[in-house]
DNA sequence: AACAAATTGATGTATATACATCTATTGTAT
DNA sequence: ATACAATAGATGTATATACATCAATTTGTT
């Protein structure tokens, strides 16, 4: 759908202005569908992230300022999302030995076992979402996006 | 900037996949550039975004409806946020005296000002932030992403 | 060894967001 | 006219985010 329709706005600065307006709300509009696919697992699209990231390096624990580098938002509080999924049992924390201003952060297996079945419907839904593209227009994007940030 | 390296993330499910974090990628990254840009005028993202919305209608008004419509961010809080614009002199409110249940919006001169110094900022800002596409290429990124969204 | 600088993570605070619910008003059907 | 549904907007609440600052620990320099 064109972003003039969805948005109501006829005119832009620039083509710029309007990319980056069409980036900003593509972002939400994908924050949508993220919401509804992680609503039954009651997690946050950030904490899912995190998951993801613990899911990759399991069984090595993560540090907070590992997972600040790998998130996507990198100003999220990866301190306070990790300690929200330490309440639910999805993480553990421990202090790290050789470094004790550090803490070591590992995947539980009922962790494991959420993320695991969270990113299969991720996965899916997002192919249901983006069937607008076919795979080499979808790598087109992300190359003009990676271009984009220079 | 590649992707892979922006996240250290080497590997990704499907392209598709890999579309979707790039898009929230840079959302993130472009959202960073707007909060410097508008620092210094002491107003968020949405703010500006509504400012620009009243600017587009003036001198006629708007209603909270209709700038939920034409948000970027659907979800975010119309109501609240014009009460934050008005705490500062920037726009101001009254009940439409043909519809009691709505309220009639409209930017006063003080946000006018703001308005037109801040866009013009943001619209350097943003050429210099996406340099690194021509214009043919954005407007390939923007038909791209439309057509995402199907 | 002693001290300053840098690093890691936690926390305080103000604001923003998601989502549900509430009130007031208007529209519609009988 | 009355009752019920729909609409517009405000508000309550929990959570998330941006940003600054803090405390503990390690590193580097002399």
């Amino acid at each position: 759908m064109k972003l003039e329709d969805s948005i109501q706005q006829k005119k832009f600065g620039s083509e710029y202005e309007k990319l980056a307006i069409n980036i900003l709300f593509s972002s939400s509009w994908l924050n949508q569908m993220h919401s509804e696919v992680l609503r039954p697992y009651n997690i946050s699209w950030q904490q899912f992230n995190i998951l993801r990231i613990l899911r990759g390096m399991h069984p090595k624990p993560a540090t907070v300022k590992l997972l600040t580098e790998r998130m996507i938002d990198k100003m999220s509080n990866a301190s306070r999302l990790v300690e929200k999924l330490k309440q639910k049992g999805l993480v553990e924390r421990r202090s790290c030995p050789s470094d004790r201003r550090r803490v070591d952060i590992g995947i539980t297996s009922q962790g494991l076992s959420l993320i695991n079945q969270a990113s299969i419907h991720m996965e899916k839904a997002i192919g249901a979402y983006l069937k607008g593209l076919d795979a080499q227009e979808a790598n087109q994007l992300n190359e003009l996006l990676d271009k984009m940030r220079g």
